[in-house]
Order: C-alpha cells, then structure tokens, then sequence
DNA sequence: TTAATATCTAAGCAAATGCTTAGTTTTGTT
DNA sequence: AACAAAACTAAGCATTTGCTTAGATATTAA
C-alpha cells in the first residue's frame, strides 16, 4: 500500500524503450560475437539506447548476458515445446535436431547454440553463476531426451539415461560441427546419430 | 653465401629464450583461457618474456596465437599418430576418443580441444586465415577416421564418408560434453557412440 | 503551473588493451 | 680494446574497455 503511493509519487518520466526488446536485439549479438568480443559500445548501437540505460535497466554488462540467455532460453522454448508435445519417441528427438539447425540459422550463417557457444568462452571458476545457468539448460533437454525415448520400446530402459548423454553429446556436436561442415554433411551426422536407435 | 657472410657480420647478441619453449607456454594459456581473454600482459607473464620479445618473434598476438595451433597439432600428433599406426579399424577410433579426453585433462580440468573452442571463438569473416587452418585440422582427423573405418567390414563402402563425419560430430561434442558432463557419463557418451558400427 | 523525480544525453573516468619506441646490455667480429 | 648489431628492459603510446557522473529533458501528482 504505501509501496504503491510511493510509486506513484515518484513516477517521472517514461522509459523510451521496452528491456524485452532491447534484450533480444542484444542476445542477438552476443549469439553472433560471443561474450568477451562483444563490447558495451556495440550493445549500445545494437540496442539503441545509451550507456546508462543498459547500466539502469541490467546493472552490468554481465546482466545484460544473464537476461540474453534467459531471452535466448524463451526463445528455444517453440522448438522445445514442439519435442515436449510430440509423442512419438525417438523421431521426436531427431526432428528436433533437425529444428534446432533451422533454428540456429541467421541467413546462411549457423551461429550455433548461445549456451553452447558460451559454455566455451566461460571458465568456471570466475564466472560459477554462468556455468550453473549453462549447465542446467543442457540438462533441460536431456531430460526431455530422457522422456521421448521411454515412449519407444527399442531402447532399454537401463541404457535410456546412457542414450540421453549420447544424444546430447551429438547435439553439442553439431553446435560446433554446423560452424565447420556443409549442410550435405549436417544431414548425414543426424542419419546416421539416429540410424541404430 | 652473402647471406651466410652478412649474418655472421651481423650476428650479435644471443636470445635468452627458445622460441619453441615459449609458445609451448603461450598455448597452454590461450587452451585454458581462449582468444579474446588472453591478454598480451597474460602472455608475458606466462612466457616469461618481454613483450618486446613477443612482438619481434611472433609479430602480434595472432602470431603467437597462430604458432600456438601449430604447438598443438604437434602435441595431437601423439595420440594421432597412434591411432594412424593403430590399424584395428573401429576399435583404434574408439581408443582416440579416450586419448583425447586424457590428453585434453589438466588436473581434474577438461580443457577440450584448443583448436574446437577456438572455432567458437573466432569469426569466420574476421579471421578467415585462423578458421581456414582450424577447418583443416579437423578434416585431418576425419580422413583419419576414414582409413581406420576402411579396415574393418562392418561398415559398407557406400557410407564410410557419412560415417566419418558422425564420428567427428561425436568427438567435437566431446570437446564441450567434457566440461558439462562428469566422467560416467563421458564413458558412457563414448561407449553408446561405438555400440553399433 | 509547479514541484518532484525518473530517464535521457553526452562527457568523462581509471584501468586495460595491443603495440611501439628509446635507450641499455650483451654478444661476436675485427 | 673497440665497434656493430641483435636482444634486452621499461616506459610510453593511442585506443578501447567497463562503468559513472553531471546536467538537460520529460512526465506525473498536486
């Protein structure tokens, strides 16, 4: 209640800017360029506010990172969602492979997953906060993996947890692979990833 | 023979370093750190030489870089060369794979591959000269993978090549799955990845 | 209209970046 | 012993980094 009044009596001017969007414009970037190559400046351009409202809105450039990956994590949610509701096992799984290509795909550039991606770039000693939040997202999906494949019969389901690594291991594979191979090659890893299961 | 004269004329002072022991150094940081992280003061104190040194023998920091993907194909060339001499056709790949992972270990640290995290790193448009000896390198192990895949009958002719390129999907995913994943599910990424070639 | 205050612009800060230069030291040749 | 020249040290350069601050502007409540 007085929380409120206060609110209100401090209400002053507008932000010209709404933090959802200028996030995305600035996940964007940081999806293209990495963390450490991206500088406050070439967030400033990208979003097209100034210094002092990223500073306002995201405290550091670090939080401008932190609200990226949740933004990049929302954005992953369609492809995911599409996993979670398809019900038909490994199949699934593999059309999400094949989704996530699509998804990570600007142009003819595949920029490859912004976790992924930056998994790499931070070390986890200075950076633990980061870390935890990259490595609970690749656990999201493996669980999903986990799910998906108990719907079949083919695998055992002592080797199900096994088969969900593997899947994940060829996901973050073709993170990297996707920046090095030709698309002719891209469809060949996932055939063959999913040829025996 | 003038030169032979003229670089007696002018030879002088001796180096204190040897330039071979010093780049062993420089790669060791950038494995650990990555690119942009790496600052030239970094490599100063990890070389133990001035920068002036640096400059006049590696030119910039995409020299010492450069010469520091060089070091570390010679190191690869350990574990890739025993699995050039392996000559027992799926196995010998299986047995590169748990190299890798004990070659890219330092202390209980998973370092991954110094030429993959780089690919994440570095730019294609930027540093088209890094990206193209980065793509090389992988295609070096991928022909590797070929002629070992050719030594066995498990694998018909016709797919040989999509295979190859399923198995350097796996092992760059290795490169990232080592950092996320503990050492169970690394064994069993690997175990499930061999089940049926 | 006016007072209060959040948000803006733009200039500025110290520190770090990649790289260079001036000047000293060490070495080999004469 | 004296000279020439490569290799050293250490200071310094311009630029960029992440972040802050002073002051102008806009918006609301009274």
């Amino acid at each position: 209640m007085l929380r409120f009044v206060m609110y209100l009596k401090t209400m002053a001017r507008k932000k010209q800017y709404n933090e959802q969007e200028v996030i995305e414009k600035a996940m964007g970037l940081f999806w293209r360029n990495g963390y450490e190559a991206t500088s406050v400046r070439m967030l400033e351009k990208e979003m097209g506010i100034n210094q002092f409202s990223i500073y306002a809105s995201f405290k550091n450039k670090q939080g401008v990172f932190l609200e990226s990956i949740k933004c990049y994590k929302t954005k992953v949610n369609s492809i995911k969602d599409k996993l979670k509701k398809s019900n038909n096992g490994v199949a699934g799984i593999e059309q999400y492979f094949y989704d996530f290509l699509e998804f990570s795909k600007e142009d003819s550039l595949f920029k490859g997953c912004l976790v992924t991606n930056s998994v790499n770039e931070i070390k986890e000693e200075t950076d633990a906060t980061i870390m935890v939040e990259l490595k609970n997202f690749a656990n999201e999906i493996r669980d999903l993996f986990v799910s998906n494949l108990k719907q079949d019969d083919l695998i055992e389901n002592t080797t199900i947890e096994k088969h969900a690594d593997y899947l994940m291991n060829s996901l973050l594979g073709l993170s990297i692979a996707s920046k090095v191979f030709n698309q002719q090659q891209l469809k060949n890893i996932i055939e063959v990833t999913f040829l025996k299961l």
